[in-house]
DNA sequence: CCGATTACGGTACTCTCGGTATCGAAAGAG
DNA sequence: CTCTTTCGATACCGAGAGTACCGTAATCGG
């Protein structure tokens, strides 16, 4: 439902009735100037002056499109869901492994991590972003929820395993991480927290 | 060198030689002023004219304490080192318990969690607060470290395990939580977390 | 007591930035 | 052709961080 806005700000392909439409390479370039602004300055250097002039256009143009400079910086930083390609097929280590790794590498990857502290910060601020975060997680909760459950059934995991409490954990601790300590989320960390979730799931 | 500032703008309690001294009563009541306005309207409402107006002072004796205003609102929202008192007495699980939720507490008072994510984000603009935030957990790791070695010698404990490992994923869980999922950090969240932790430590 | 020094309140100022408004022109739909 | 919407361009508004200057007040060393 009508979160981001009522009006077809985003989405809707619809090709709706009348107007002239608008132009498809400014979405691009708008969405690939905040990348670039993100990595050479971090957040702060991601103005919307700054945006519309590397992307060539305006700040009217970018207003009629995104509510707001969050929504865009989230859409840049954050296109689509997280798809972490967990193949569930492993042992349960194995894939609590490619969760943390591929968590660890979505929010460390460098425009991600530019524009992560100021998008938290402005949750209070733009509630919708709340849901558009959580939102990019749907798809992994999904999956580790269904694979928790499996290695309940069998046996393999403790039967207070919860997958919300668990997908809380390897966020939060990669988000400190991001935060205050961004070089030491190296393999052996991953490596590390891995073997620590696996022991806390032993029945 | 001189991060904050290479005059005496804090600290420094000796009595530099010359000039009209600082009157105290405005340093408090420029940090009651910032936790008032938290609480009540959240940290956009922390601005450095509001602070001013509200502590009964000017702009200008602000500054003249504090380099910037995310210092001012650090100091007023984290005073001191975070002092859960933990008595290292009782068994492992029972200490776990006492961080786990004395972390919860600290972070989710209502002017601390006000704070925390604008401060975060601010981190990357002003490296000192990194250091300051760091070190309001010092004194909690060095007896989580302290605590943790004594449970591994004594067969407690995992020997992999790790206190800063342990501690951040504590902290990671809490803060994600403050930005995230406010409402779900009750007691019996700290149930679960201390439990799933204590099992990640088992030998 | 005297000068030097520093903080005080008050005010005005600069600068940056998010967001809005207005304009004529252009591009499509019916 | 008309109607609607986006386009680029520019100007504008309001808020807020941080600085500068003023005359005044307090405390020091001498």
């Amino acid at each position: 439902m009508g979160t981001i806005s009522a009006r077809p700000t985003r989405s809707t392909p619809t090709t709706r009735g009348a107007g002239r439409p608008r132009d498809p390479r400014i979405e691009q370039a708008a969405l690939a100037a905040v990348r670039e602004l993100l990595a050479e300055g971090g957040y702060p250097a991601v103005t919307v002056a700054a945006v519309a002039a590397r992307a060539g256009t305006t700040k009217a143009a970018l207003y009629r499109r995104w509510p707001a400079l969050p929504h865009l910086v989230h859409e840049a930083a954050f296109p689509g869901e997280l798809a972490l390609q967990m193949h569930l097929g492993a042992d349960l280590a194995t894939d609590l492994a490619g969760i943390v790794r591929g968590t660890r590498d979505a929010l460390c990857a460098p425009v991600a991590a530019a524009a992560l502290p100021a998008l938290l910060a402005e949750v209070s601020t733009w509630p919708d972003l709340h849901a558009a975060m959580m939102q990019r997680f749907a798809g992994v909760f999904r999956d580790l929820d269904e694979r928790l459950r499996a290695a309940v059934d069998a046996g393999e995991a403790h039967p207070d395993a919860r997958a919300d409490d668990l997908l809380r954990l390897v966020i939060g601790a990669v988000i400190s991480g991001v935060l205050l300590t961004p070089d030491e989320l190296d393999d052996a960390w991953v490596e590390r927290l891995t073997a620590t979730l696996a022991r806390s799931l032993r029945p």
